[in-house]
DNA sequence: AGAATCAGTGAACATGTGTTCACCCAAGTC
DNA sequence: GACTTGGGTGAACACATGTTCACTGATTCT
């Protein structure tokens, strides 16, 4: 971001660096919750009281790391949401991103999928926030739609919302998948698929 | 069940029960994993070391009380799926049936929301295998619908799944939401019937 | 009535935890 | 080149945890 970085900035911004990793890495082998300061400390290399440095608590680092995830997620969604492409055969699309997304920052989704109901209050409270936003801005790209353009905004929120929680649940599938399973992975892509489409089958009779 | 309960029985499983309740009630605050033996047996008016005698650790607790909570949950399915009344209009029943029984049952709905994905290894894998259970249960009650009957298996099993996802996320919600807010359980309700109803559009003219 | 059983006790242990403090020494400032 | 700043150290603390052990005393069996 910034250019001028002093060398003691650079050294510290790399430290909290791996105080952030370390806690993703221990979050997806055993939960946020269960992450203790200690471990955290110990994997990032730095005695405990180092960690006060950086965070006043390991709450303060939890909000970190999900404003962290979420920002990944989000410039994904971006980039694809601008490609026409996808657009166009939204639903082939949505399918295929999402497993290889899920798959190449797994540990980002993992993060996401396990705290946002078994966290602790303050990140389960962000993290819902996040997931509210990500539901207003696919109604944007949604209400772009041809059967959808003239529906209520309530309902294109509705309806946002049921593609959301889908793509969570898939995604928690696809982390809790085995690695090395091509044919589960296939499975879970076509399944996803089939549960999209028989959505969007129903929005040509929709009526509020 | 059984008859001849010597008073010895009865009080061994009068403190076990206590044990699950009290596990369940602290689950419910601060989640199953960050719940510690010694919390349990205090809790259950039980010194620690006396939990030994009904379980051999946490996670064997644990396991109990998902078989607990989904005989609970499976025995209210099944009555609601006898009832022809409910049957008829299962979509509007299903969205009023699901909040009022989450609300009745919100300690063992909660359990199993926040420790589906959050909790320990044995607990989860546990809990999932019920929830394929559930899926499949509910995928012979969706066969014998209308617009289903010709479908393949797999296509049924997946509109299944479709079903149980979101009713476990509204659960969620449910759960999360706080007392005495009627005007919120009315927008959960809603939201259900109407996402429910725009799947079920779709059956009509879904394809393989 | 006497012996055996066994759910529950209370103390002890080793270990992991969050948090504090005075201290160090390299990077920055004057 | 001397002075200040501040990220990182290592020891110490008070406390919570899981697990063990010999024990007690009411209930059950013979």
């Amino acid at each position: 971001m910034s250019e001028a970085v002093s060398a003691r900035q650079l050294q510290k911004e790399r430290t909290r660096g791996a105080l952030l990793d370390a806690a993703l890495e221990l979050s997806s082998e055993q939960g946020f919750a269960q992450t203790s300061l200690r471990q955290v400390a110990k994997r990032a290399g730095v005695v405990p009281a180092a960690f006060y440095r950086h965070f006043a608590s390991m709450d303060e680092l939890g909000l970190a790391l999900v404003e962290r995830c979420f920002g990944t997620l989000r410039t994904m969604i971006r980039d694809a949401s601008r490609d026409p492409e996808v657009f166009l055969q939204i639903i082939d699309a949505a399918a295929q991103i999402l497993i290889e997304a899920v798959k190449q920052n797994k540990a980002d989704f993992a993060f996401v999928a396990r705290e946002r109901v078994g966290g602790s209050e303050a990140v389960r409270r962000a993290i819902g926030h996040e997931l509210d936003l990500f539901v207003s801005e696919l109604a944007v790209v949604l209400a772009r739609l041809p059967n959808i353009e003239n529906w209520s905004a309530d309902d294109v929120q509705m309806v946002s919302r049921l593609f959301v929680r889908n793509m969570v649940a898939n995604a928690e599938e696809v982390v809790e998948m085995p690695a090395g399973r091509p044919d589960l992975e296939e499975k879970i892509r076509e399944g996803a698929r089939r549960q999209m489409r028989l959505i969007v089958l129903g929005f040509k009779d929709w009526r509020s």
